[in-house]
DNA sequence: ACCTGAACACCGTTCAAGT
DNA sequence: ACCTGAACACCGTTCAAGT
């Protein structure tokens, strides 16, 4: 065989990428091989090798693409939330909301990291600190007038927290404590953390 | 070969659960493969296989002896806070900390998960609980009188927080903010956490 | 130029056979 | 009874060879 010229390479790659969803999505990432993506797509393995330099370059695609979703769901949050100051309760349940929906995919962002020593994915990197000016600027009307590294330490701070929540109700660890209404959590940690910002600026 | 006898089955067992430690710490969970641990112990594979039932119930054990580890590390941290007020912020802290030094056990704890329909591992499940459990003690002084739904509720939230700082440091998520200094982190969580109980408890 | 197919070095898992 | 060794079905990755 060889030369078929069906399609071109970006379409072999964006076939790539959406067979691998799929598979991640059913079989989970054990299950997703080199081989059954390039049998979905209907090429050859050695064929992957042309669009990828490996599997992980593969899987660092797909985060990619998971980045830029969760970063369009932070931001429908926003927009669709009723007054600024609660912008930032939205964007937290949105982001639970998106990693609950989309477990495998959302794992995979964190789950997967590179063989040592090889270069940290830009795209991913800058991705990651986009979704972090996103809580920025919706804890900023809670800091009028906080200095930029004040309101950064928060936003970390607060987005970690909010962080954690997704992961425990994503890997199951929090069935235990009765709760598997995680809104109510993140609700709450936002509440009470916005509750201490204020009591620390007005001090009693 | 066949019949050695040299060490009993506990002792293999024992032996082949270091071993996968240290492949994990030193070549990462893609490293850790059955034939590396059987070798490291002087053992064939097949003989791995009278030990565990596969190779997911070998990175439950594993999973097992961190969870105590952390356990400990916890109860330590309670036992050397100056006051009861300040076990907290310990705890936070010791966690965190526990996490950094001991990132590839610690990561493998909430990354790995066994394959769908098989039962969770109870005795990690226990254990996870009991830490919820001191997590709770620890916020008791700063919630006296409170029922022990409000306890729960508090404690979940507050620690999942905790631990959404240690996976994004662990996974170095956090070094582009420009802190790598997380007991910063940790404590701003737990102070902002707690004035916003007492906000709460006593409004203006 | 584009892609294949077969090879290589590895896996996890099983189990008849050795002592 | 205790453990081995070889087998099976799979991997990721490479690359000479086909059209």
């Amino acid at each position: 065989m060889g030369r078929r010229n069906l399609h071109t390479r970006e379409q072999q790659t964006e076939m790539a990428i959406a067979a691998a969803e799929l598979i991640l999505v059913s079989k989970g990432l054990p299950g997703l091989t080199m081989r059954k993506v390039a049998d979905a797509i209907g090429y050859t393995v050695g064929n992957l090798y042309l669009l990828f330099e490996n599997q992980d370059q593969l899987l660092v695609a797909v985060n990619e693409r998971t980045a830029d979703a969760v970063y369009v769901a932070l931001r429908d949050a926003i927009e669709s939330a009723p007054a600024p100051r609660l912008q930032i309760r939205e964007i937290a349940a949105a982001y639970i909301e998106y990693a609950m929906k989309h477990a495998a995919r959302w794992r995979l962002m964190f789950e997967h990291s590179l063989p040592v020593g090889s270069p940290r994915p830009r795209a991913v990197e800058l991705r990651i600190k986009r979704m972090f000016e996103l809580v920025e600027s919706g804890l900023a009307p809670h800091l009028p007038d906080a200095p930029e590294a004040s309101l950064r330490l928060n936003a970390t701070t607060l987005w970690s927290g909010v962080h954690g929540i997704c992961v425990l109700a994503v890997t199951g660890k929090l069935r235990w404590s009765g709760t598997d209404r995680y809104r109510v959590l993140s609700d709450h940690l936002v509440d009470t953390f916005l509750a201490g910002l204020r009591a620390a600026k007005a001090p009693d």
